[in-house]
DNA sequence: CAAATATACTTAGTGTAACAACTAATTTTT
DNA sequence: AAAAATTAGTTGTTACACTAAGTATATTTG
């Protein structure tokens, strides 16, 4: 490997990264899903295993507790999210989707598919292991 | 392909790309390089040509401009970066880099190719290689 | 059981990203 | 040459990421 390489995955990444998202947003927003990229992820998730606190969510989302707090604000703002006191820890909070919520995932799930596919184009399932493998060994060589 | 293939490799890129940035922001900031990781790739990309005008170099880093303007605005602050007035043209700049801008790419290159070359333990060229037609291809599939 | 420590979440501050709307200067069109 | 369209850059707004510091509650330790 090279010096130029070396400088130029961490900018391919994320370059790449931005314009997934930047796509995704564009067309979320063309059809007025009401929601981001980044809530809708946090959305769908809920939707998984719903009674989560901030923290489990947090960790299935890998988004900091900052961010994910000020997500959460937005989607109980939005009515697609209810905050319960958690009956035995006073601290946390027990996260549910409201019907709303739900509805809206439903709705929006196979929309989401839609879009996510379109950068797929020309590439297979050997490609998708390859691109899974490499991300997850950098994911890993960089853990604390 | 399966759906929740396509929902993942969103988040599997995302959460790479985010994780990437961060280590080698944290690095910076441990090495009281002075600038952040989106600066350090500006002012590099200035000083392998010199006298671009904010539309130019935005082109070559893939940011928007005013995402640039804000970063020139910084390194201008910091001193390492002048806006000079075009010869030709008074809506637009000429970027250069200071003395002291040059003397902190000089400094940060070899530190900064260190930082990034953790991420690629255990894997190779044509994992790069792979990594690189993968990431170009999902970018191109969703050009404008 | 009180003191120290840890955990859950929030707030504050800085930086970046994207979009929209804007000013000023330049180029094209008619 | 005036009007229209384009280009260069800035400003404003919303949202997310990360760090650090703060509050409140729980848990552990002495």
């Amino acid at each position: 490997m090279t010096y130029e390489q070396f400088s130029k995955y961490s900018f391919l990444l994320d370059r790449t990264a931005r314009r997934v998202k930047q796509y995704a947003q564009r067309k979320f927003k063309q059809q007025a899903f009401d929601v981001t990229v980044d809530q809708w992820l946090v959305l769908k998730n809920l939707s998984e295993s719903e009674a989560l606190s901030q923290s489990e969510l947090a960790h299935l989302v890998f988004k900091d507790h900052p961010t994910l707090t000020r997500i959460i604000d937005i989607l109980c703002k939005k009515g697609y999210v209810a905050r319960l006191p958690h009956p035995q820890d006073r601290r946390s909070f027990q996260l549910l989707l409201t019907d709303t919520g739900k509805e809206k995932v439903l709705e929006l799930k196979p929309q989401v598919s839609e879009i996510r596919q379109e950068a797929w184009k020309n590439l297979n399932q050997d490609d998708f292991n390859e691109f899974k493998r490499i991300l997850d060994t950098i994911y890993t060589n960089l853990e604390d």
